[in-house]
DNA sequence: GACTAAGCGAGACGGTACGTCGCGTCTTAAA
DNA sequence: TTTAAGACGCGACGTACCGTCTCGCTTAGTC
């Protein structure tokens, strides 16, 4: 009674679910190709396993895709040059969104995220919050530095580098290039306007 | 009297459709309300006659939603002043985004737009080159005037202003206030940096 | 005012329509095959001008099939000898029934004119009284000359030799081989009683 | 894997959909108001329970309108006389297609058997061969008795004594009334020709 | 030889039913 | 107790044809 021990098959169909989801996502088709079913059909695990897990093919799509993806970003850690830790931040960004099964994944959920306020609850949570997180210490040590305006507003800052990202990954198209990092970053700390 | 007159009921029952579409998507729930029975019993409309000229919901909720926010984007006329038209450009897209129908229906159709193409295509044509066109024209009056640097690239320029705002319709939440525009046309033109 | 104005399209539409008619029920699917809107495609005729004659597409495949198959059946003349004239007359229905389009037309038909009124008046008219006056005059000299008992049923001499070859047509398969009129013919003449 | 489970809602949606289609066959109409739409509207099930079980309507009705029709069908078992065996065979028929919901269905069903082999296939192993069965047996006693003759073929006898029931209730109309077996026994028994 | 109404082709329309997909729930049997 | 298996109610999909209904255009027969 009591017996604290972890039934066994349940962490093995979990790993099968998320697993058949990834390649799911990553398929021709994206999100289009994720059904329930299909994943059933795939893991060899029943529809119900699933269900006891996520609530919906939301939750899982996203679940799947974030969690090897979220650990490959590199920490804009404290290197004495803001501008390069900026890079590392967007660069993070660019490569996630820019390769599978992140992107597909995102794209598909774009509408659900906006839309499913427990989506957006765990979006924000596992994914914006900690990034905003990263270009608070990016910023602060950026104006303390001397670099950056006192004023600077990291959320400014983040939407201003990651927005136009999206942007593309929905709407706009490719590419995806190493030199948007670079690009983004030396146009909001220089501007366009001409110094006279 | 030699009036060419085209079918009546053709162009009734096109608005008729258009109009319960834009009322579905302003409801609560945005694209999700938005199904073809459901046009067709508000619009009093056959199924097929629906089908017989979209293809399928999206491409009916991007025609409503598109129809009249696009007409209501303000040109941004030549006053002289790069700051001001660049505010005139952005705040267009504030509005639409932060209004309804367009955003929740924007919101929905995210997803589609980044996956299918033809979709894609007809929002590229409809919605992104005339905007592009825009900054296109504001860019070069600007770099004429000395007011931005040479090589100011409108496509870099179009995709930091108007990035944001459709990363927080979709990821990161409202507001969509008054200040937006001018924060971050201001951002784009003076940057970040420190000057020394 | 009160003139009869014989439009020669009239007529030559009709019989684009029916030739277009009897090549659908001919072809794989009999009437599965058999749409108006497919009619009209074939033809080259507007589905108005069909339906301005035909009520409906079972009228008019009975009308299509019929026309030159009903003129195709032998009439059972007097030749002196009863049984052989029994068998001119069921051989017509074996050949009718065996061949296209009036076979196919005809399965697809049963179920409608079982089921449908007026079509069952118009088949009736057409084709089961015509033949049933057929058959009595057949039966009315077979008494007269000492041949079939005085009080011979027409109709049930019709049914007996009739009904097997729609039977087959609809339920238990082919063949319709020579040997059959004759086969059934002998069989309702003699009977299969032992004489003692 | 193969496992013969017993699902007990299994069952009882099966008899719920029967039953309604039953009922619909039964009304005026026949098959043509059977729609799988209202069998499932009047049932309480869901269009894809029919469809998972049949797969169309008009294998439901088939299966509906045989299922208590065929269990019904009297047995001609051996009495000594071939005439009473005969009249009992041919009872069973005329009282089956006489009577709802039988008589309806198979109307509706005629063109539809001739026509789709895979009903076709169903009916007769459901229905033709067992009564192929049934007459052979009569046949071989009557033979064996020395009343009918050695040559008798049951096939034909069958298509003889059915074949014009057929035929009334799909072509040339009622009645379906008590004398009609006796007269067609007495009919294939005695033939029409007057002896010498 | 020009006029005019009937008949025509074209095809959009409201409508019914189709057969399918995938959802999320629920039940059962085996492990 | 947790699974796999899978039936179920449900909502919506997109399609096929139905039979009705304008729309001009064509054309025959009358003036």
């Amino acid at each position: 009674m009591g017996d604290p021990r972890p039934d066994q098959r349940s962490e093995r169909s979990k790993q099968l679910i998320l697993d058949a989801t990834r390649a799911l996502l990553a398929e021709e088709g994206g999100v289009r190709s994720l059904t329930i079913e299909a994943v059933a059909a795939r893991s060899g695990v029943a529809k119900t396993t699933i269900y006891r897990r996520w609530r919906d093919k939301w939750e899982l799509a996203l679940d799947a895709a974030m969690i090897d993806t979220l650990s490959s970003f590199d920490e804009p850690v404290d290197v004495g040059d803001t501008r390069e830790e900026l890079i590392t931040f967007v660069n993070s960004a660019v490569r996630a969104l820019g390769s599978k099964p992140y992107g597909p994944a995102l794209q598909g959920l774009a509408s659900e995220v906006a839309t499913d306020p427990e989506l957006a609850r765990v979006y924000r949570e596992y994914v914006v919050d900690p990034r905003r997180q990263q270009i608070k210490a990016v910023v602060d040590r950026g104006i303390a530095r001397g670099d950056l305006r006192p004023d600077t507003d990291p959320r400014l800052i983040q939407e201003l580098l990651i927005g136009p990202i999206y942007y593309r990954l929905l709407f706009s198209g490719p590419p995806f290039d190493r030199k948007l990092g670079p690009r983004l970053v030396d146009a909001i700390l220089d501007g366009f306007r001409v110094r006279r």
